[in-house]
RNA sequence: GGACGCGUAGCUCAGCUGGAUAGAGUACCUGGCUACGAACCAGGCGGUCGCAGGUUCGACUCCUGCCGCGUCCGCCA
């Protein structure tokens, strides 16, 4: 169900019958203004400029041949060429009571469901997670419901930082806790001073950093003692990783992981075809990829390492194999990549690189869709007073605490099971909101007020129109819905044009993977609803059974559109709040 | 030096393939609860869309130049 799709491909029909070209954009578009109807089409006026014709007489034609029968009252021709549409509240009404009988309210499964590979999250496990990863986890995970909600299939990989030079100094100091008759939950049960306290002794105590380089190299050709410490090390940090995931609501599990070290075999791999394709060529020492494709004015091309002259690998080589591995293996129709913005040129260039190198064929989509870091009230790069960062534990669990205070507030007489339960939905759901809401690929302000507000656009407003339209079911004592919604009030009106974008919204948000786009949507709907709920009495008295009757199944509607929706956000509802 | 991203209300941010009078939240100011839940609603205040040109019926949106901020650019990830 998509009013706009509709409507463009009417449009359009109207458009070559005018006499224009099959290709002509009708730029079907939701109207601004009341006066200027539900929807408008200005593909006319783009057109008659490239014919040369008055726009005017232009659409007129098209408006004579634009058959809405049953769909729209009128249709408007206005200033240089405007066609606006007046949708009929009887053919929404119509529409609506489809979608409330539809298991996917509207939004329609795909025919032939494509493999999306979806790589987000990635932790480095030598490291807690802190409140700057808290973007690629939680956008990535709307990103892949949105995706499975359209019906596509997808695959979830998280590319967890699990390999590398610090682990040497990590398994190192480890091996010495455990010798010292530490268990390893003990000593890694904090990794961040685990970290700090590895890291000095390697800039410091006179020996260890030859150590640790060494059991990097034993741990990478495949040392058994090395590997098992490692193991220790990651089963522990990936447990971290886990609580994290499930307090926030995120979907990844353990077999979703597939972290650096498991592409460890294929890299030499990697290497040789590129050096036998003639992609890799070696300099000074070490293998690199010269980019004409993205020279400088100078002509000097873009330089890709992707062996170290001593002949370690690199993240380049890793990501390269990553592509062989999602489109061979997965069988990848495309690759989504949520990391920060920093990498761009980073992934930019293994794009063209994989696809030279055949590890990514044409016809595999492969999108790196980066985000901005998280900077300080001074927009610097953010740190706490001390010069850390904010663990993201910290952060969720100061805001299930603030909501709990907020609850407790409104609602002395709750008990305590009860509390706990909703503290959880609605502070970890603000959080998630305040972040999801966001569109930006530049930096963004990391501030604790707007982060754990719970008034105006946030979460809780959301789940408070929720909570609302429960309380009328509870109070009416309904369980069975009228499949006669009737669309008469204005208020009832925006609520139908609202609840009938669902479709067109989830696919925006599946193409440029910004869930911030389902964001506005769910606010703009509840906010819709609270209108509605002040100007159109329900159970009040005076309200005959046929309007009590419409009203309830459009509120079962719109409760259901707005669960939905929040599921694909990782945010739940509760009944009361 | 080069590349990429960003500059919109006091603050935090939306603004879809160029469309009609640039929108929310917050802050501040007015109103509205013996209640279908005020975590709300109705209204007000608040803008030279960084600056200057260009393209055209029309530009926050596209192009050029400049200013400011951020990030990246041969052996970290």
């Amino acid at each position: 169900m998509n009013i706009k799709q509709i409507l463009a491909e009417k449009v359009s029909a109207a458009m070559v019958a005018a006499g224009l070209p099959e290709d002509t954009n009708p730029a079907v578009s939701l109207s601004n203004r009341p006066q200027f109807g539900d929807y408008q089409a200005n593909g006319v006026m783009g057109a008659a400029k490239k014919l040369k014709t008055n726009p005017r007489e232009l659409a007129t034609k098209v408006v004579n041949s634009l058959d809405l029968e049953g769909i729209a009252d009128k249709v408007e021709l206005a200033g240089p060429g405007f066609i606006n549409i007046h949708l009929s509240q009887t053919w929404l009404a119509a529409q609506l009571n489809t979608v409330a009988d539809d298991n996917h309210i509207g939004v329609a499964q795909r025919a032939k469901p494509t493999t999306v590979v979806v790589d987000y999250s990635a932790p480095n496990l030598a490291k807690e997670m802190h409140v700057g990863h808290l973007r690629s986890t939680i956008i990535g995970d709307a990103v892949v419901r949105a995706l499975e909600f359209r019906g596509d299939k997808v695959i979830r990989q998280n590319h967890m930082g699990d390999w590398g030079t610090q682990f040497g100094m990590l398994i190192a100091h480890l091996s010495d806790k455990l010798a010292d008759n530490e268990v390893a939950e003990t000593a890694l049960a904090d990794l961040e001073n685990f970290y700090r306290e590895a890291k000095i002794r390697f800039d410091e105590e006179e020996g260890f950093a030859d150590r640790a380089r060494a059991d990097v190299v034993k741990l990478q050709s495949g040392d058994a003692q090395c590997a098992k410490l490692w193991q220790q090390f990651i089963d522990i940090s990936i447990t971290h990783s886990e609580e994290i995931y499930n307090k926030l609501n995120v979907s990844l599990k353990r077999s979703d992981i597939m972290g650096e070290s498991a592409y460890n075999d294929d890299l030499s791999t990697v290497i040789d075809e590129l050096m036998a394709s003639e992609i890799a060529v070696e300099d000074q020492g070490a293998k690199v990829v010269f980019i004409d494709e993205m020279a400088n004015k100078d002509g000097e091309p873009s330089v890709f390492i992707v062996q170290k002259s001593g002949g370690g690998f690199l993240y380049a080589t890793t990501d390269l194999s990553a592509c062989r591995y999602r489109s061979g293996k997965l069988k990848a129709d495309r690759i989504i990549i949520f990391t920060d913005a920093r990498q761009a040129l980073h992934f930019k260039q293994v794009e063209i690189v994989a696809r030279k190198a055949g590890f990514l064929p044409e016809h595999v989509g492969y999108d790196h869709c980066p985000f901005g870091m998280m900077m300080g009230n001074d927009g610097k790069p953010f740190k706490t007073r001390t010069g850390g960062t904010i663990k993201l534990a910290e952060l969720l669990d100061e805001a299930v605490v603030r909501a709990s205070d907020l609850i407790k507030e409104k609602n002395p007489e709750i008990n305590t099971d009860d509390l706990a339960d909703i503290a959880k939905k609605v502070g970890i759901g603000a959080v998630k909101f305040a972040d999801l809401s966001k569109n930006r690929t530049s930096d963004y302000i990391f501030n604790w007020k707007t982060m754990l507000s719970f008034e105006g656009a946030t979460a809780p407003y959301l789940q408070y129109a929720y909570s609302r339209i429960q309380s009328i079911f509870t109070k009416a004592g309904t369980t069975q819905f009228s499949e006669n919604i009737q669309v008469i009030e204005p208020q009832e009106k925006a609520l139908a044009l609202k609840l009938l974008q669902l479709e067109d919204v989830i696919d925006a948000v599946i193409s440029e993977c910004t869930p911030n786009l389902l964001c506005n949507y769910l606010y703009e709907l509840a906010s819709l609803y609270m209108s509605f709920y002040e100007a159109c009495p329900i159970l009040k008295e005076g309200i005959s059974d046929e309007v009590k009757a419409s009203r309830l199944a459009l509120c079962h509607l719109i409760a259901k559109t707005l669960k939905q929706g929040l599921d694909i956000l990782g945010i739940e509802v509760m009944d009361r709040m």
